[in-house]
DNA sequence: GCAGGTACTGAGCTAAGCTCAACATATTTC
DNA sequence: GAAATATGTTGAGCTTAGCTCAGTACCTGC
């Protein structure tokens, strides 16, 4: 077995040579990858039956995590939560036509921007974020229940780190860059 | 330590005190969720320059992936590749006609079963294969660049335990438990 | 050598996004 | 205070990536 140290990424699969500096980061991005793809597919499965799409499920998630959500004058209006969810103003309406049908969220006049929706949870739409995280918590607890205290506190860490490092390097680029034009 | 069960859903984005057995887990799944989907968009940001579409990238590597992915008789044929992508025969059919479009795979009859289609790259989609590659290691180095070595050895071995847990947990279920429906 | 299964594809559908333009309301400017 | 401009939401219509169902060509077991 060779010593050098930037190669050989021990076979996630089968595999091929792989030598580039960020192929053992890249191999962590995949493995989170396929981690969190089953953590959604099983998650959303579980929801089906209460008629939650993944969507809605973000949606909700999204609303019941601003401090005031059922009061008309600190709960998200519709744009925010656009920006949250990045998606478009224009989407989100859909989204929320489809939470209001379902009798989740309900829309309330801003107070102070007669333009300006609210979205406020309804009782419904508590119960149903309870449910989602309920799922989410029990779905996580199965995949990850095995993790030691320790070696989970590390992931959080890590996380957490290189989270803050890439939100600290300014908002995301989006154009492409100069050169590349296809 | 409250131990009631299930209340305070946690908010997911600082650390709170965590009430139901799953939520810790929930946290680790929740860091992951928004660091592979700022992943995501980085990379296909970074290659939609070169025309490749993050399910394109996917398909891509996912064939690169087989071994003898240019000889006729070992390389994925199309149902093979819809099932590694999780999505219907006829879908791959179309993602497939995409990738021919581009000149990056080539449909090449199966020498031994006339039915099928063998997918072969072409040089140009070994070409992609490689750029995909590239801009997915250098994603992945700018997020997860100044992870230790020590913690990144920590992540990967947790992940794949985790993984080869949940695999050998059985197929994942698809159908709805029995009494659920809404 | 044919009955029934398997591999792919054509036609047509859905879900979840998008843009563009319209409308009502806010805000700023003169 | 009236006009111009900006902002929040929605209607109409499009795109993308998936789906099912049915059809055709081929394989296989009897």
């Amino acid at each position: 077995m060779t010593s050098t140290p930037t190669n050989d990424p021990a076979d996630p699969s089968s595999g091929l040579p792989l030598s580039s500096p960020g192929a053992a980061a890249a191999e962590l991005a995949d493995a989170m990858t396929r981690a969190i793809k089953r953590i959604r597919r099983q998650t959303g499965w579980r929801l089906e039956p209460y008629g939650i799409t993944p969507g809605q499920a973000r949606a909700l998630r999204t609303l019941a995590h601003v401090p005031g959500c059922e009061t008309p004058d600190q709960a998200m209006r519709l744009s925010d939560l656009a920006e949250k969810l990045h998606i478009a103003p224009r989407s989100a309406t859909t989204v929320v036509d489809a939470l209001e049908e379902a009798g989740l969220v309900e829309r309330s006049p801003d107070p102070a921007d007669r333009r300006a929706v609210r979205l406020l949870l309804t009782a419904d739409g508590r119960a149903a974020v309870e449910r989602i995280g309920r799922v989410r918590d029990e779905v996580a607890q199965e995949y990850f229940g095995e993790v030691s205290p320790g070696d989970e506190e590390v992931l959080l860490r890590v996380l957490r780190s290189a989270e803050a490092r890439f939100l600290a390097a300014g908002p995301p680029r989006r154009t492409a860059p100069p050169g590349a034009a296809r």
